[in-house]
DNA sequence: CGTGTTTGACCCGCGC
DNA sequence: GCGCGGGTCAAACACG
């Protein structure tokens, strides 16, 4: 009988200190949000205050832009995009597959240049150019060549590395950074930083919540894969000493 | 074994 | 014509 009380007071426990955690969340999502807005804007202003796109620029130089439109007849869009750090490099996820066909040292830059080919359906013309931005590496220039002849994959979850349920549809349009041009399939780069968490473990956690009568056991499992997850989670880690960081910056 | 990445070699355009 | 630099190819390699 003990133990059955007990049991039940470390559940109470735990789900006051899910609650907890939950706010908390909320609120260092929000903190995440607006401090993004933040930079974002200020990664605008100096970008087109070091005329990016003008005169000297690699960039601009390299891809001949005429006027307001590229050389060839195919589309060509710049995107800036923050970085993702996966074990192969820099990746700017956008919710289509890339083929890495190509890396190359530019002279103006030390950052390599990686080419892509898209490789969502057979026969997309579309190429990307991805190099690590001179100023901030956790910035990269994504350059689109061309137009995709297909629609975005559907399981952008797999392309993406996000889960369906997460609430990613308005985060992940969001996360677009400095767009320059207008995008031949508005680019979804994910800045997303799921701090919801793996759907699995969030979903479980409202379901079991709702069933918690005969799911103890799955509770405190969740429970503790929720803050495990959020600690060892590396974006996580990166989002908070970044926002840290930027907070202290601007003080 | 299939698929994707790496990386050196090659091609091509451009400036001199 | 030559050299330079960016873009692409393709064989070798890694990985699941």
């Amino acid at each position: 009988m003990d133990s059955h009380i007990s049991h039940a007071q470390k559940v109470e426990a735990l789900e006051g200190q899910l609650d907890r955690l939950r706010k908390e969340n909320e609120k260092l999502k929000m903190m995440i949000e607006v401090m993004r807005s933040h930079c974002s804007t200020l990664e605008a202003q100096i970008l087109r205050g070091k005329n990016y796109f003008n005169d000297h620029d690699q960039y601009c130089s390299k891809v001949k832009w005429i006027g307001n439109a590229p050389v060839r007849n195919t589309k060509v869009t710049h995107v800036f995009a923050r970085a993702q750090f996966e074990k192969n490099g820099l990746v700017v996820k956008d919710g289509f597959q890339w083929r890495k066909y190509g890396q190359k040292v530019t002279k103006d830059n030390p950052y390599p240049r990686a080419y892509y080919k898209c490789s969502s359906a057979p026969g997309c013309p579309v190429k990307k150019k991805v190099q690590g931005c001179l100023e901030d590496r956790s910035i990269v220039m994504a350059t689109y060549e061309g137009v995709h002849n297909h629609d975005v994959p559907t399981n952008t979850s797999t392309a993406t590395g996000l889960d369906k349920t997460t609430s990613y549809s308005t985060d992940y349009d969001q996360g677009l950074s400095t767009n320059f041009n207008t995008s031949p399939f508005k680019p979804n780069i994910s800045t997303h930083l799921d701090l919801t968490l793996s759907a699995s473990t969030s979903t479980d956690i409202s379901t079991d919540k709702a069933n918690n009568n005969n799911n103890n056991n799955n509770n405190n499992n969740n429970i503790e894969e929720y803050i495990a997850s959020l600690t060892k989670d590396p974006s996580f880690k990166a989002a908070i000493a970044s926002a840290v960081a930027r907070t202290i910056v601007r003080q």
